[in-house]
DNA sequence: GTATGATTAAAACAGTCGTTTTATTCCTAG
DNA sequence: CTAGGAATAAAACGACTGTTTTAATCATAC
């Protein structure tokens, strides 16, 4: 068996064991026996079950995140000097992920599912380089929302675009569960995009909050 | 000690302990020797591992679900036939859990990043439980929001109300390391609140998508 | 063909896990 | 005061964990 075959189809099943029962849950000796490998193989070809998530993580999104930044950095090449529209942009930052998603759920993929178990699950180790692979993807992002956004203030602006991963990763984590009456064709995808991305627009051009100082005690009470 | 002692503290000890470390990596005599009980305690109060998870969130869950109806109850109580006004139902929605989060975030108790880590590491048996948790919810704020916004066919309304749910819970659980400037008091959280709230609101009420089949086959291309 | 390094295989290691069993203590009802 | 169940404590059980070690096999370069 050459190396390439094991060392993918370890990837390869780690990544659904993973995403379906759980880091912690999941062992070696599960892994190495459905992949048809010897238990030793995981700790000779990426050091430990840590480790092997690492590059579990970084085999996916590092194309997602790559995409990301083309697609921005042809919308600004492009734009006039106001830089891209809000929904453009927004769509730079949505659809690559959520084409991953649609499409590895297609396949039995259901990695993003990883995603919601990272935090607390694992060390802060791989916490880090979790995030850390979305550095460069959130600076780029964030102020090219911010130049789209200019009436708004900049850390309101931080504020929603968490909102918006958020409602993106929730639906990628979720979906599957919580949307059971859509099949997972390229159609039913398209469509959960553009109600996030119109969603996303609407919620990130909102008139900005009143100051918080400023406000009357009560909580919204309109007039 | 008395009972309720003894319970409640492997209640509290453990929900700090599985929010930090996660349900798999927490050991059961890492609670009971932090919370100074024997180790056969949970088993014995509780019956199992699982059974200790699964009352922690129903302790945690159970007052923020009842305050939401109680809420949502008095908004129907006191609106026109029209219903609720969006931006109250969302309020009813979302004020509890995050006042519990941000009060709990005081206290240390990081409970709701618990929720980040139930998809996927625990049984189907816990998963079915915690969900089931939010039937009730679900159903009646789905239909109050279809209400205030008759112009939205219902699954539309649906889709948008997990995009809001998702923003929150990512907030809620990213909340304490995506927005390390802002130090948890009763301010920020309410001016976190309020962001996510009018966020919420525009999303919810964002024009309705055009219809699928409908659509040239280019996404979004503005005119 | 043989040497050499990479890869796979098999076995053993040392430790931790959740749970159960057995004993002991505590508290209260009669 | 005492019987008896509830609660706590201590110890042991059996199973499973990630990792390491030792052998065997394979492919490639000379």
């Amino acid at each position: 068996m050459a190396v390439a075959d094991t060392k993918e189809r370890i990837l390869d099943v780690s990544e659904r064991l993973f995403a379906d029962s759980g880091f912690a849950k999941t062992s070696l000796r599960d892994i190495t026996s459905e992949a048809g490998v010897n238990l030793a193989a995981v700790n000779y070809h990426f050091g430990s079950k840590e480790a092997l998530l690492e590059a579990i993580l970084e085999r996916r999104f590092r194309p997602i995140n790559d995409k990301r930044i083309v697609m921005l950095d042809e919308l600004e090449a492009a734009a006039s000097s106001k830089g891209p529209d809000l929904e453009d942009i927004l769509t730079a930052l949505l659809e690559p992920p959520f084409h991953a998603w649609a499409e590895a759920e297609d396949r039995g993929q259901k990695l993003l599912k990883l995603v919601g178990q990272i935090h607390g699950e694992t060390n802060e180790e791989i916490r880090a380089a979790f995030v850390g692979q979305f550095d460069q993807i959130f600076e780029r992002f964030n102020a090219a929302l911010g130049k789209a956004l200019p009436t708004l203030e900049p850390a309101e602006v931080t504020r929603r675009m968490h909102l918006v991963v958020g409602a993106m990763a929730h639906t990628m984590i979720w979906g599957e569960e919580i949307m059971p009456r859509a099949p997972h064709g390229p159609h039913d995808a398209n469509q959960l995009l553009d109600s996030l991305i119109q969603f996303a627009a609407a919620g990130m051009a909102a008139p900005a909050p009143v100051e918080v100082g400023v406000r009357p005690a009560g909580r919204r009470k309109r007039p």
